[in-house]
DNA sequence: TTTT
DNA sequence: TTTT
């Protein structure tokens, strides 16, 4: 009932083409990085740019979407939830962290550009008929079950490796 | 993939023991409006409150916790949709609209005043122990199946009345 | 600082082009309304769309920029707040209400297309160089004062007409 | 116009006292961080807590209200703008990075406990009638001049320390 | 009244 | 590393 709240809300252009993995339990796992610029004014009254970069992550039928949908330069709008993970480095034995958002809901804005290659070649981009990607489940608050959340308890693949 | 956007948040006051309703249908709906106030500077520099109100609902789970634990004068966070309800006024023939907020989550943020009594007299109030009260699902992003708006498609009884 | 909070996200597309109209004090104001499309699945599992209309106001700087960027068919991101405004309807008597939400800061993000005709015919669209549309301050959370708001307290014009 | 969006929002609890410096510049930071908590359900239909931790930073007027009246285990809703910091760690010379929110607006929901003694013995605490913390410009989209943000810009003290 |  |  006094629940926290933890939510993120970006609109940017996404810095290069998504990594897509998919971990041994099946779990799709899409990476990018997204830029949000502001503009402001210095005392000088003269505008400037400053342009903050984001680490993204989504799963399964997000990461589907974001396989077939996303590219460099997409312009997206993304609601998501603020988290940080840690690891060892193995170097260094010193503990890190890196801070993410992961998305819980994505609105793309940008046309996809089909004449450009993703690097990643999976030959899912277009409208993919493949099972995968034609999740549904991808709208906001419907009465779909969100499976993705489900398998992210217990799961141990995507925690232990140098994250981006 | 190209989701639209509709939400709504507000932290701020219950401005009266919310209404509960059971529709014929069995989906629950309570009822009631919370006051969000902002102070600002007139031209003088002078400070001015300006409280406005808004018409919340909500249904099934969330409005059993509304009924168990909210009341006139709790402070509370919500996040929503803003929906617009019309009817043709009876006496009049016009017709009339009502912008409310369709509750899609909420957080408590007053304890319980148990020596205050409700006007539903519904017995519910405090930690009711009801299965209906118990709901699940009264987190966000969580992987429970929301049925509470899944139960708003094609209900009739919710539409024809005069609301508030 | 026990603030409340009144903010609504939405982004859609805009039902028609913008109204414009100056004030006796001149202050700009533009009223349009917004699509907000959801789509859902009913008990047989099948996709339909239901459609949110929004009504939205944008005072001076902001009224500009709609002004000169937005028309029908433009797809925006907007963060407002939502407020009820209130009249007395001449012929019956009876106390109306509107609610609209007074728009903070938008995101344009279709190209304009200079093609269509507005049909203000104000010859201030496009890369308008007037005084008025070449406004600063548009960026949230700037440095720059929002005078805006601050006309708005005190403004008698802004109230005494029948909206939209 | 085309405008990005960086923005997040949190309501939780504080982690510890905050921490207050003023750098030479004269800019106040308060630097504290915040645990939102999330309940969810596993296979087995148990509920579990998963606790995240945000690192939360707030300048000179924002940080003057912290200063006053934010104290470990207070429960507080703020908005923001998350943003990554980066170093070089003197020791391995690696690049380092630190995200965080910038508080932009926050809204205090615990009474402050005067009885509990913060670590950081400022005097400041409490109803403060210093200069200082009788700050204006601590509501969101006001009329006033948000110069906290404008002195962000070219300031080289906050840069250059190994942070939190 | 929008849009895909 | 994006975009206008």
């Amino acid at each position: 009932m006094s629940k926290d709240v933890n939510k993120v809300i970006f609109l940017g252009n996404v810095g290069q083409d998504p990594e897509i993995k998919v971990l041994p339990s099946g779990t799709r796992v899409a990476n990018f990085s997204l830029a949000t610029t502001e503009r402001f004014r210095d005392e000088m009254g003269e505008y400037h740019d400053r342009t903050e970069w984001h680490y993204l992550v989504a799963l399964n039928k997000r990461a589907d979407v974001i396989r077939d949908y996303v590219q460099k330069g997409s312009k997206i709008f993304i609601e998501g939830k603020q988290q940080t993970r840690s690891w060892t480095d193995k170097s260094s034995g010193e503990k890190r962290y890196r801070t993410e958002v992961l998305i819980l809901d994505i609105s793309l804005l940008s046309p996809f550009d089909s004449s450009r290659n993703g690097q990643n070649g999976n030959g899912h981009r277009g409208h993919s008929t493949s099972t995968q990607s034609n999740g549904n489940g991808e709208f906001n608050h419907s009465p779909v079950p969100q499976e993705a959340m489900a398998n992210t308890y217990g799961e141990p693949a995507y925690d232990d490796e140098i994250p981006f």
